[in-house]
DNA sequence: GCAATCGTACTCGGATAGTTGCTGTCCGAGTATTTGAGG
DNA sequence: CCTCAAATACTCGGACAGCAACTATCCGAGTACGATTGC
């Protein structure tokens, strides 16, 4: 059970994102941390569908936050790049063991799968309380010197 | 991020060896369900190696449970069919990004690292907190009948 | 000098290959039972 | 009738293909800027 590689890189970006202020193109967050452009641009890209960052084409163009970083949270980038689905897929295959009724729905009733969704739930309450503004102010308070490096790395020729 | 499909049957497996009381084949338990009993017999060499269960050859053989079920917990099957990695990988990637350091390990100290597995954390407590004989019991309560129709269907020969 | 227009360079966006891991299947090693012969 | 041994049938165990998803890459559509040309 492996989370995909972009979720990592669109948590940093998108926090890179909330001390830019203004857009900035996929070339320049890759290189940041050599990460390969057009993959994380396909990464990007989701998270633009979910509407948790906007995208300006042409010259001067690139990402930056669709919403207030506050209003951002991990479970939404999560969800924005693995799906909706939980990790865990009742089947229901105990509707054709013995006792079993097609017309129920197991999701609901199997113990096994109300046990494994109320995990999954502790997990997402847990992704849902920490938002993308929340884990910059974590880094600005361990390491103050961060926002300005970062909008240094990020918009050379700002004035 | 999915989780693969062994887990969902290796629990209702484990649940069903418990009402057994003796070793059942692997065709049975499969036969139960309309599962592929080979790769359910894959699964369940994972359990065995991780000391869950324990297999008996020959005839008259099969799996039953290597340990009390009260001492099996949910986590404990899914840390041995999934691995004990965490679903969320952190590369480490602000070590090479501006004022990264090489010599730190970042799983300890980056913000986003750390509250990915402080809910992934959540999520185990959970898991841990709920064993095979507590959805044994609570199947029990919703279906009285459960544990002996199960037992008829596993046990045919039973005298 | 000013304005409109054309060209250019830069951006995102979706469509296209490669690789890893999950899914499904098969045959071989080992053991308890059973069956037969011999004492 | 009892004992022993060999054959047998049934089990798990690990090794072998097939497929879906993640990873990585490329090229095309669209836009803002800037230079150029005409007024």
């Amino acid at each position: 059970m492996r989370m995909g590689q972009g979720v990592e890189w669109a948590l940093h970006s998108c926090v890179n994102l909330t001390w830019a202020g203004a857009p900035v193109p996929v070339t320049r967050l890759a290189g940041l941390y050599d990460l390969p452009a057009a993959y994380l641009n396909k990464q990007l890209q989701a998270l633009v569908r979910a509407g948790i960052l906007a995208s300006v084409p042409g010259p001067k163009g690139g990402f930056r936050l669709g919403r207030e970083a506050s209003e951002v949270s991990l479970l939404d980038v999560v969800v924005a790049l693995e799906g909706p689905d939980d990790a865990f897929r009742c089947t229901q295959i105990i509707a054709k063991g013995p006792g079993g009724d097609p017309d129920i729905d197991y999701r609901e009733h199997c113990a096994v799968s109300l046990s494994m969704r109320q995990a999954e739930l502790a997990w997402r309450r847990e992704l849902a309380a920490r938002s993308v503004a929340g884990i910059a102010r974590d880094v600005e308070r361990h390491n103050p010197a961060a926002p300005q490096r970062v909008r240094a790395a990020l918009l050379p020729d700002a004035s």
